[in-house]
DNA sequence: GATGAATGAGACTTCATTCAT
DNA sequence: TATGAATGAAGTCTCATTCAT
């Protein structure tokens, strides 16, 4: 009865996230009006207000779905690899994620246009202690585990996921101040000083 | 004779500038129309187009003057100090940034409100370039005197810079993840760990 | 069976007529939309379109069931009170209807609104009319039994109800030209004026 | 020089505002919409609120200068025809009032319909006692000479015109409840009436 | 050089109405 | 009957840019 209704909003929903993804993408939000999306979706004007406030309602759904995605991917093949080292298994997983965005600069992309708006810090937050995928208390967990010690591992974990964030896009995006396979090396190897910080003596 | 028309040229486009740079601080560049800016400067729009191409013209010239300002003055700062100390150095330096952008949240937020427009990565390539304010270049002469060894040296100072320049903002700005005084320990300590890799034997 | 559907229709209409009413005395009529009358009333969209053909033709009911409501409320009280002078009689009615729409002056700001329309006059024309109680006739009775005399009664009875109509609204609402306590005896005095031209000599 | 400019700007002024005149006449206001105004105008869309905030700013300015004309045409008019009596008077110059309302129906339909708005009021208050044309003054004067006695005369006026004012519309417009020319001795005695009580005993 | 009135494309948003369920 | 998701026309308003003065 409602289920044909239900699905048919469903689509309607992913229509318009899909359309807007490609969009902001490849264009400077500020430059993507709700008639572009819609036009790309194939919707008619009014139905983008029934499932949005404005096109950064939409944009914030867009960084949840999109962040979340790259995570959990990354995540997944890390615990495939039963790595054990402490160090070893970060770098790994950031590693994952560099792949990730490296060969999917789309999402990069659109996420480096969304820091734009202090709004995917915001989103950040929320994603990362999702109830179902809580990557500051996994981080925490491996740290107890592993012997190390920081003073505030959140901390640790803020300032690396930015400096990995910020430096990764000049690199993959425009290849400065390297081209990103000679870059990685070098980004890595920063996580690693700072990690090794903690190391037990 | 033509000197003052030359100098009423350069007053005109100060008050561009000056009226641009209260007017980016406040609000997001997109929302700050010419209208605005010429209407601050007490200037006639058309005047505008005889200074700059558009919008984003403007703010390419106000970058670079802001972002050398600040260089400027904290190595200036840093010149009076006679750090003898390489790690030391750097971290002063470093410190007397964050201490102007902390007191002068505006720059800070016009820089970072820059960076949405990726427009600031390129000039500040320029500014840090600079021949008459050339920081790589001094970079490099420290490392040397020091006895350190990095690999790639411009590879580094770019990786700081960044993660300095990424992870500073949202504490200044949103206390966030920590306020700004609390944050600045761990923030330099990461610095450090970057440096003390490479350290002589 | 069918007095229960009968009795849901009834209700329904009765949620829209009250709603509606609600929200054109608060607001412009142009202002209040289908949708906030179908909200307000806890009734689909759709089902609007099975009772009105569209926000006016919603209107017309309303007005002549709220001019109705005043109007035989006020005849309910004269009647109650004996007044055998003719003038006497007019006044106390019309004192009535003032009574009722200084104390209510969500009815009076709505009758107001509804003047906008040019639909009121049409409207009330019936209303005066009306079978079950024509005031139009009852005027005319009074007069004949009093001894006056009007070349056309109709006439001046359309006078004075627009003038009262037309000159309490501002003073009920806007205190202006004087509030409407001091305003009042004025107006009647005024209606006396004419009501007196008609006296037996 | 400037001149030019000037009066290019007035004739725009004028343009926008013998459009908005025509079509407020022939519609209800809340149907013309700003587009209709400036294509009437033959004038670019953003020049409409070079001149006037909105559709209902504009509306103002126009019924300053349409009942400005009437009352003034008409007392001209009045003036010219030295009538000493004081009820002659006032009922001389309503009845210009009235002869100009019903050659130019068109101004008496936008007066009328701008009664809607609940902004005539305000606005005529303005007119009836701007410095260069105060007839509220006139009014008093002529009471004073003439021997009667109001207990308040503006209150009287007031009620006068309100109740002219509401009347004449459904006559003159719909011939309701009779053709003009009919109903016209009915509402002027009606006036008398009002203006007798004051007369010197 | 400097001005600011004029332009008109285009952005955002609302809403009456339809129609599949 | 009742529902409410979907539609798209139409409205308001902004603003970068031009050009006559």
């Amino acid at each position: 009865m409602k289920s044909k209704v239900l699905e048919n909003k469903k689509r309607k929903l992913d229509q318009l996230l899909d359309s807007a993804f490609e969009l902001f993408s490849s264009q400077d939000i500020q430059n993507v009006s709700i008639s572009d999306i819609v036009k790309q979706a194939g919707i008619a004007k009014g139905t983008f207000y029934l499932y949005f406030k404005d096109k950064y309602d939409l944009q914030k759904a867009l960084i949840k779905r999109e962040s979340r995605r790259v995570f959990e991917e990354a995540y997944q093949i890390y615990l495939e690899n039963d790595i054990r080292d402490f160090e070893d298994g970060v770098i790994f997983l950031i590693n994952q994620v560099l792949i990730i965005l490296e060969n999917n600069s789309i999402i990069l992309r659109f996420i480096h246009k969304s820091l734009s708006w202090g709004v995917f810090d915001s989103e950040l937050k929320d994603v990362l202690r999702d109830d179902s995928f809580n990557l500051v208390e996994l981080f925490k967990q491996d740290i107890e585990k592993s012997g190390y010690h920081f003073d505030n591992p959140e901390i640790t974990l803020f300032i690396i996921l930015d400096m990995v964030g910020s430096a990764c896009y000049s690199s993959i995006m425009d290849d400065y101040p390297l081209p990103f396979n000679e870059f990685k090396p070098y980004l890595l190897n920063a996580v690693r000083s700072i990690l090794h910080e903690g190391a037990p003596k």
